[in-house]
DNA sequence: GTAAACACTATTGTCTACAAATTTGTTTCG
DNA sequence: CGAAACAAATTTGTAGACAATAGTGTTTAC
């Protein structure tokens, strides 16, 4: 009764091509969008460039409007900054946004593996436990960083989907971007990738007995004990 | 030296005009993004609303462009959807969805806390503490709710300031534009001002003592606390 | 009388042209 | 020879026109 009901008319005269899974406004800036992402996230293009829209046009055949609904787009995401008359150049990441963006993602990981292990059967994390005990104690011994990381985001990926927090998923998604390109420099420090192994080992154990308090605290530690060689050896890395 | 150097040239021939503060690329576009948040927000439009570009371009006295970039940022931000070639309307947030945005902000407001604390003096909180002792006790007694949200939106303006983490600035905003509507809801709930009060002092009171850690697991249970109210009078609500 | 086919209207999506501003290159004056 | 002033070219910002698509109303056939 008191619920005002929505103006959307569900009279199917003409049924619907069924077809609505589709990105909303363009595809073609979506596609814009993602190739730059990655572009920005690879740092293929460098912090500190400038990015011209009437090149771009070009690059992708697309009219410069397309172009610039993309840049907006990537500048809402922090990607890359417009100054008014100026044009967009690439985001560069100081050290304290980095500190910033790990904090904030402490508590975020934490969330997720604790939400990852409420909603799942203790069983599913097996498979996992296995790999981290198994292949990827030999891809850190044998420095096969690419691997390594490799199952790191395996484990991020199956933790997000195990949560199904759309919010904290798209959240988790805005820092990575930003800071992907600092993962294969903090794994090459000295121990990193070790004390990283066994962190992770630590958690699927507690995800493993289904213990989500526990998982939520030893990811936070484990995003803490990141931090921290980052902070120790920033001197060598940005 | 391996440091790779920006492509921007600082060689400063004539001097800028040191007006960079401005809004990035269109001023009068970042108008009608704050415009329509706002009453999305309020839900002057309520959900479910069409956004019909034409009507707003009219109303901003602005062309059609800029309408449309403005409701591309609100699409990104979740507050409107955009249907393929049939537009935009205002989006509705179900329950479940209700209960992602709560888990996601009690960490955050979480990690606000202690921050908050850690990065400011004890004595620093003082005038809280005694406004939730205080003023704020009356306004929950004689059920004066703006005046209650008021002092909820002081206590969350001076955490966020404190904490100095534009990171956590940022997704705390993007999780409040979304949620302002349910709280004049919710305080209104049986015992629930009350209850909000309570916990509010014994967050400040650990910040008042600078006990960080306290400040986090306190505000956390707070947040925990109103999503437990939520879901038990949630057929109530939404 | 109902349902499909057609035509019309309204709204969104795309593109091109023009205007404003900034950067770059050149010249001139001290 | 260096610095300021001027001019040209590049680049961004804005606006409006055109095209495509979805929804609505009407007609027509069975």
């Amino acid at each position: 009764m008191s619920q005002t009901t929505v103006p959307v008319k569900p009279k199917s005269r003409r049924q619907a091509p069924a077809q609505l899974a589709m990105a909303s406004p363009a595809n073609r800036m979506q596609e814009i969008v993602d190739v730059l992402r990655d572009r920005i996230a690879s740092q293929q293009v460098p912090p500190g460039s400038k990015l011209l829209e009437q090149d771009l046009a070009e690059e992708f055949n697309a009219p410069r409007t397309a172009v610039r609904e993309a840049l907006a787009a990537l500048e809402q995401r922090g990607l890359i900054q417009r100054i008014p008359n100026r044009g967009a150049v690439v985001m560069r990441l100081e050290m304290e946004q980095v500190f910033h963006l790990y904090d904030t993602r402490e508590v975020l990981e934490g969330l997720c593996s604790r939400l990852a292990t409420e909603n799942s059967r203790a069983e599913s994390w097996q498979d996992l436990v296995e790999m981290f005990h198994g292949p990827m104690v030999g891809y850190a011994e044998n420095a096969d960083f690419d691997a390594f990381i490799a199952g790191y985001e395996l484990f991020r990926r199956r933790s997000q989907t195990a949560a199904a927090n759309p919010i904290l998923t798209q959240m988790l998604d805005s820092i990575y971007e930003k800071t992907q390109v600092l993962i294969r420099r903090i794994i090459i420090l000295p121990g990193r990738a070790k004390a990283g192994l066994q962190e992770h080992q630590a958690v699927l154990q507690a995800m493993r007995q289904g213990d989500a308090a526990a998982a939520e605290s030893l990811r936070r530690s484990n995003m803490r004990s990141a931090k921290d060689c980052l902070m120790r050896y920033q001197k060598y890395l940005l």
